[in-house]
DNA sequence: AAAATAAACAGAATAATGTTCTGTAAAAGA
DNA sequence: TCTTTTACAGAACATTATTCTGTTTATTTT
């Protein structure tokens, strides 16, 4: 099943995630600031019109994107997290689910480390920080619901979320730059092996 | 002293360093893609021929801005570097002046998570590339230096410094953004600390 | 089923913005 | 002092985002 499909379903939408899938490519392969509208309805074969009526304008676009990306992401995730028992199995739950997301889904990934500012700064940023907001809120509920251990919280509860995923973001990051060459689903074990030792003991 | 002071120093370059000065102010507060030449014109009240005739373009003025931001990060982290003997001197003088650099200039910082998509892919990318090129090779060399130990050779080397450097960088931002509240300084010996559990031991 | 309403497009027109170009003043060098 | 180069100003130009008007297709209502 198609990333798309999960956020924008249906025949009905049908231009809207071919408009989607365009933007991707080319905001990829350009850069958001270099792809121009017209690029875009050339790759997806519309009009104009049409792109500002589902859109709205280019920050939609660009949003729009975003949010998709985010939430698959986060299905990944509560999968993961859902199979989980311990607290070790959290933090595991966390780095892999994020790790294997970023290699099935390197466009994807890609695009959401580069257009995570240009949400931030423009008119979805609310938005984007209440979806944010709930996201911390969910991953914190399951560390406190009962039968799963406290050890996590000899650490301050705002550092702990950078201490377990800062490695894997950071290596995923320069994997997909091309800074690195190994996939970090080759890492995997050893990021959350990290995370785990970065927490768990004081 | 300045940051520009030191990339473009004299009093010749004074416009230079005030449309600088403008333009990472607007860059920051608007966002990249929404700030106008003439937004920056007018912060620095100047003329877009001055603007085109010291930056060429848009993007060479966010890729000068880029640059200098990352040489004055390099110009702390190689002091720090300096005086670290061991190897765990080494991990804490890459978390320390990272963190140290963060919360001394913060605006910089902020727009250079927030640029780096844009210059990686834009005409200064061989620039940028050769830039880290250079700074990895810098890295590498301080820690196969006679004298420091070898314990970070248990791990892959393309991941090292994402162990390393990965929480303090996931913290920082973060605190960029305004997500979390204490500044990283506060949690500076706790990501220190992280850092060399997570490369040391096997 | 027919009419009415709303949503989905197309493409020309418009407006905002990046870039160039031509000219002038200041500085540096000979 | 004269020449050459660099620094700046601002109008003209070109590109690109956005709007607007009209047409078609789907959905709902009667």
């Amino acid at each position: 099943m198609e990333l798309l499909e999960s956020s924008y379903p249906g025949r009905r939408a049908e231009l809207k995630r071919a408009i989607l899938r365009a933007a991707l490519d080319c905001f990829n392969t350009q850069g958001i600031e270099a792809t121009t509208i017209e690029m875009i309805r050339v790759a997806c074969d519309t009009s104009v019109g049409a792109i500002y009526h589902h859109f709205g304008n280019k920050e939609g676009l660009v949003a729009a994107l975003f949010f998709a990306a985010m939430q698959d992401q986060a299905a990944l995730r509560n999968d993961y997290l859902a199979k989980a028992e311990t607290t070790r199995d959290g933090v595991n739950a966390l780095v892999f689910s994020y790790v294997d997301w970023v290699a099935r889904q390197p466009d994807w990934a890609r695009y959401q480390f580069n257009a995570r500012f240009v949400v931030s700064n423009g008119p979805f940023k609310d938005e984007l920080a209440q979806k944010n907001k709930i996201r911390n809120q969910q991953v914190k509920e399951w560390f406190s619901r009962p039968g799963v251990g406290q050890e996590l919280a000899n650490y301050p509860a705002e550092l702990v979320p950078s201490l377990i995923i800062g490695p894997a973001e950071s290596y995923c990051r320069a994997w997909l730059s091309g800074r690195v060459k190994k996939s970090p689903k080759a890492y995997r074990d050893i990021l959350a092996e990290a995370a785990w030792r970065s927490v768990s003991t004081m």
